[in-house]
This record gives structure tokens, C-alpha cells and sequence, in this order.
DNA sequence: CTGGTAAAGTCAACATAGCTGACATAAAAA
DNA sequence: TTTTTATGTCAGCTATGTTGACTTTACCAG
């Protein structure tokens, strides 16, 4: 009664079930960020902290353009958190070699333990979750989340930077 | 080589297997905030206007107090929001009817139409991600979903309200 | 009836993290 | 040489979270 065109049903579509799916990624993404953000509290830090971390230590050497870009906030907002973990030690900068206007970005010592910390908690949390949920599930939580995410920014996700050019 | 007790393979457990997903989320959330903040902009409310609203609607008549526990901010926080939504004529506050001490709230005609508007917006990003991933990529989607949820949070997701109690 | 507790609301003050706009410097590119 | 790009900065504004203190109203147990 609810069959489309090659035949497959089509119930996983109803406005109920796209309602328990808006609901389970808001409910989810608490439960996602709960365990860095107890972290980050006690080190002063905030989730903005940690997003930066996150992406600098995913690829060593990025630049300040390339980090405003994957994480979509103004150079103002960007720079004020970068700032602070310049000044505690946690993020290195350093002038780009084939072009001196950039800066690449580095984590410290100190910024790799943070990192470390960090990753473990959140990986912890979604190791449990995979594991209870299984391969087939994990696929289709990458499929589902993939589909859903914006073309301009799915670039970020697919590739991990084409340093060479 | 990375089989566990039952025979399965446990590659989908490695770090950067996590760490996908760990982005996955990131970026996801952020497709999935997308279009409904677009909308609120336009009418000067921002995400937290969007929260009451969404659980207003799928729980009318819900107090003060569940609200607080399902979005777990202060009560200083959540009333900021919910006088302006009243104050706009989006949100009636009913004296609680068995407990004169609670308030029911309820969505307007005016509020239940920036809901229709904010959640077509919201469930048409999903039903396109959902129709491309099709049912079984769904059911893995939420499967895992569900298990990354607190499950103190997990309560509010699983049963809509025991209101009779 | 009284005293305790619970629900809701308020005031004040503060922090984080986003925003706009204007501007400065250095380096690359035209 | 002029223009553009990458970065950084200052100032000010907004949204949304926090603590802490306090009030009003109403329920409930003694």
C-alpha cells in the first residue's frame, strides 16, 4: 500500500519516522559531546576549543583559510580561540614555507595530549555504540549521515586535504 | 585477523573507523541545523527558540519542568526563550489544571505554523537522505543513534510523555 | 491550620562563542 | 607599481548558556 516504483516500501518515510530521526540525531549529538565537554571544562576550554584541535591534529599543517573554511565561522571568532591556545602552548604556528602570508598550524606536545584526551573520551562513547550496533548498522549510520550533510561541506569530510595542489 | 569471540570482523572498530564517524556527526549536524536556522533568522529567534518549539509540539500541554529536563538548561535560560515565544503570541501557558503550581504549554495557531514551517524545512533535508540511503541504511542509522544517547536522555526520546502517569 | 516542599518566575551578573565593520601589515601576483 | 590575498586586531553587539538569591503560589503531611 505504500510501495514506490521499483516496488520497495516506503513507510521508513513518513513524516513520523523523519520526526524520530530529527529527534535521535538531537538527543544523539548531547550524548556525543557530553564526555570532551566535561574534559574541556576543566581545562578552561570550550567546544569551539576543541573543534579546532580536532582538525588541526587531522591534518598537521593546515591553514588559518583552510580551518575557517571546514569550520564555518568568521576569522574573528576563529582567532580568538586560536589565540589562547597559541598562548598556552597547545597549537604552534608557523609561517608557510612556499608562501610567507600563511601560517600552518601545528599541535604542540601539549596539544596532542589535550587531543588525545579528548578523542579517547569520544571515541570510548562511539566505540561502545558501534559495537553494540554492529557492522551493517554502522554502514548505514555513515550512508545516512553522508546524505545528509552539505556538498560544500562533505568536501571536508571526504578528502583529507590535497596538500600538494 | 580482527575477529572477536563470535567470528566477526571488528574492522568497523578501529580508530579511524571511529574517527569517520566522529566527523560524520560533525558535519551531519551541521546540514541538519541548516535550513531550520535559515528560517529562524528571519523571524529573530535563534536555536533555542526552535527546541521549545519542536517539544511544545510534539508534547503539547508538557510543564515547564519536563521541558527543562528534556533540553537540560537552567530554568533562567529556558525562560528567557519561552517569555518572548509567549510575549509573541507563539506559546499559550496554561495554569496546570490537577496541580495549579504547573504550567501547560501549548503552541498557538501562530506558533504550530513556524513549526510547519521549521520542520518541512528540517524533515525535507532528511527525507532526501533518507530516500538515498534507503530503509535498511535507516534502521542502521538509528540504531546507532540510539545507542550513543545518555540514557537519561534516551527516556524522553523512547516513550512521548505518560501523562496519565 | 501550619510548616515544609515544589513549580514557576524574576533580577542581576557573568562567560562563551558567534556576528559585523573597520583597519593594519606583509607578501604575493598582476 | 598597484592590487589582491592571508592574517591579525580592535570595538561592539547578540544569543544562549551559567550561578546565586529571592518571590509567589500552591500542594501536602503533620
Amino acid at each position: 500500500m505504500a510501495d514506490g516504483p521499483g516496488g520497495e516500501t516506503l513507510l521508513f518515510l513518513t513524516d513520523e519516522h523523519l520526526r524520530k530521526g530529527i529527534e535521535a540525531m538531537f538527543f544523539a549529538y548531547r550524548g556525543f559531546t557530553k564526555d570532551p565537554d566535561r574534559i574541556l571544562t576543566e581545562y578552561g576550554y570550550g567546544r569551539a576549543h576543541h573543534r579546532a584541535i580536532h582538525f588541526i591534529h587531522r591534518s598537521p599543517g593546515t591553514t588559518v583559510n583552510n580551518l575557517l573554511s571546514i569550520l564555518g565561522v568568521t576569522k574573528q571568532s576563529l582567532n580568538r580561540v586560536l589565540r589562547t591556545l597559541i598562548e598556552d602552548g597547545l597549537v604552534e604556528s608557523r609561517v608557510g614555507y612556499r608562501d610567507r602570508r600563511e601560517r600552518n598550524l601545528f599541535l604542540t606536545e601539549k596539544g596532542e595530549a589535550l587531543e588525545g584526551a579528548l578523542s579517547d573520551a569520544q571515541r570510548a562513547r562511539m566505540r561502545l555504540a558501534f559495537r553494540n550496533a554492529g557492522p551493517e548498522a554502522v554502514a548505514g549510520f555513515r550512508t545516512v549521515l553522508e546524505a545528509m550533510m552539505d556538498p560544500e561541506l562533505r568536501r571536508h569530510y571526504d578528502g583529507v586535504a590535497e596538500r600538494g595542489q
